[in-house]
DNA sequence: CCCGTGATTCGAGATCGGTCAATATAGATG
DNA sequence: CATCTATATTGACCGATCTCGAATCACGGG
């Protein structure tokens, strides 16, 4: 199953964390986005997927940039998975993962007191 | 002492991990400070200081809000300090922390590519 | 139907991290 | 100097998390 918290229906509910206290409710989900991205094999990861062409790619194109083992590799993209900010999609023998724009956009807009217009 | 990695050094020499993929150098330095907002306890922490009024506030103005010990929460004000989000000023007995507004920019600006203008 | 390859899940070991009680430090005040 | 308040540090406990090897699942091709 996985927890899907979705980092777009935080964005949805609250404010910049500048802007008003947060719930203690709004701060645990929250963390567990932070937490996704609180390690440095996963923010690896997250990167090359993100900035690789397509912005897609399967695992056996981003696994040798990174020295861990593959299984672990495929933990680290359930959990950004389970937060929302990658999405995956099985085609023949291989797995793509995709980046979700949104969720990266509404958790920089939680951190900053809005930026800009909404993008396109 | 502690370790003061300095978010904002980081914006300076990476772009937004969706350009390009970070090296594992960048990835490690990164973490840290997605490491420190990945606790709810701090999130509430930290939003309570940005959201008090004049944008700084003492431990005894927020302690109240959130239901963890002293020392608990002293730890987790260094944690946010050492990540270089916040800063800590003494004024006689107490201890007054403040947000460091351009280092919540620049993890924002580490997320999308280039948002806005610069704030002021 | 049986392999081969890509990816996930499982189980275990080791380390990390949040928490508290106890103690220590810094400053104010008498 | 004694003492009180506010904050920080120390040490220990325990649950969470990172990691790997082994096993398993999902497909595609002989």
């Amino acid at each position: 199953m996985s927890k899907q918290i979705a980092v777009t229906d935080l964005s949805v509910r609250c404010s910049p964390l500048v802007r008003q206290p947060l719930t203690s409710h709004d701060a645990r989900d929250l963390a567990l986005v932070f937490k996704a991205l609180a390690d440095p094999v996963r923010l690896q990861l997250f990167s090359l997927i993100a900035s690789h062409v397509d912005g897609e790619a399967c695992v056996c194109d981003i696994s040798p940039a990174v020295d861990v083992s593959q299984p672990t590799i495929s933990h680290h993209l359930k959990v950004l998975r389970d937060a929302g900010l990658l999405v995956s999609e099985r085609r023949g023998t291989w797995v793509y993962y995709r980046v979700v724009p949104v969720a990266l956009q509404a958790l920089a807009d939680s951190l900053v007191p809005e930026s800009s217009g909404a993008p396109s």
